[in-house]
DNA sequence: CCAGTTGTTGATCACTTGGTCAATAAGAGC
DNA sequence: GCTCTTATTGACCAAGTGATCAACAACTGG
């Protein structure tokens, strides 16, 4: 076969790092967080098992990393594709229209993952605070960019961030556990936040 | 000592079965829906763990039937407590008051956990549908009852219960898992109710 | 008082988890 | 070529999981 010639290769440790991470995230967002073990990740890269654990600490690191990554490039992924609204109103309707969007599913879950077993891993509770934090400045930016333009009034921007965060996390929460479609839900969040920065009604509307 | 003398006391199914539910409850609404073992839960009640097993099909339907018995217990109180309302919209008030309230937070906790396990549990999965169902059923109850009042006019209740059981959701989570305050959320749920209601601002307020 | 029913137990199995450690072998530098 | 560093491995261990089954013992009906 062709790739025999890659058999038996010793790659440096960041090869092996970075194939270690992928490995990890990809098993996290098919199979959940929960399924990021020492063996499932090793059998995915095609390596013993004890390379794993010599190139991670402890397991709840590499959980809490993988969690870490995949909502970075979440956020990442986000923030380049409202680059390319106008105004901090187009923004706030597109965030609105991918953030409650179905394929954000697997995502969902990962979230849903690290909920519950934060409360086990103080790693990965500690990542999910950063996550949440980093988000919250996400919107933080995008709702006080609108200030600056002029585009509307906050009064609180940081308050109003956590709270549709929350609202966000629980509709896309409920989709993902059992309602398949969190798109009739947008209406309602966008009334929401047409309300909370005083925007004639049907601003955020597609 | 004179509990000696319950020692090796044989004891009916219905009070075996009474006890291992009993614990089970307990130990979810510690340790978390994860710490619910065949082992933990023998080791509470004080009892062989093979006597749970054979008291139980599998643990995965143990697991389910806990979450499932937690969730109604709370619904039941909360519905008790909203008894003693005479309007429904200040059943409504108090809801989003109970709701929001600080000690939830073990509640909320388990609905994690059944959210997270669902995806590996068809039992539990199964369970979590009821009892969202159920929670939706009770809103949409309460939501009708004042329209039968001429309290107020909804367009579509069960479509409002699920955004409502949505946003509450998420809020108590983000409060469970992050910031221990959830108080702060009220005021918003109070308005997003008022306006999908059309009452007048300030109705819900205390 | 004795036999039958059945609640209860101890032992044990197969499996999975995270983690350790000596031994191996691939590659780098001389 | 050789030696030295180190990435990599196989073989483990201890702990924990759900589940099964023969054996035991506490009641119950006769």
């Amino acid at each position: 076969m062709s790739t025999l010639s890659a058999r038996n290769r010793r790659k440096t440790p960041a090869e092996r790092a970075a194939e270690i991470a992928l490995a990890a995230r990809q098993i996290a967002l098919t199979e959940g967080l929960a399924a990021v073990t020492v063996r499932a990740v090793a059998a995915r890269v095609g390596v013993a098992p004890a390379l794993v654990a010599h190139y991670q600490p402890s397991m709840n690191v590499l959980v809490a990393s993988t969690f870490g990554a995949i909502v970075a490039a979440e956020i990442d992924e986000v923030a380049t594709e409202l680059g390319a609204c106008r105004t901090s109103v187009h923004a706030l309707a597109a965030l609105i229209d991918t953030l409650l969007g179905p394929e954000r599913s697997t995502v969902t879950a990962v979230w849903l993952d690290a909920w519950s077993l934060g409360r086990r891993n103080p790693a990965l509770a500690a990542e999910v605070g950063r996550q949440m934090d980093a988000w919250q400045k996400f919107l933080v930016d995008l709702l006080e960019e609108g200030v600056t333009r002029d585009e509307y009034a906050v009064d609180d921007a940081p308050a109003l961030a956590w709270q549709l965060l929350g609202i966000i996390d629980g509709l896309t929460a409920h989709a993902t556990v059992r309602y398949g479609d969190a798109r009739t839900q947008r209406p309602l969040v966008r009334t929401i936040v047409e309300h909370e920065l005083a925007l004639p009604a049907g601003t955020l509307a597609p």
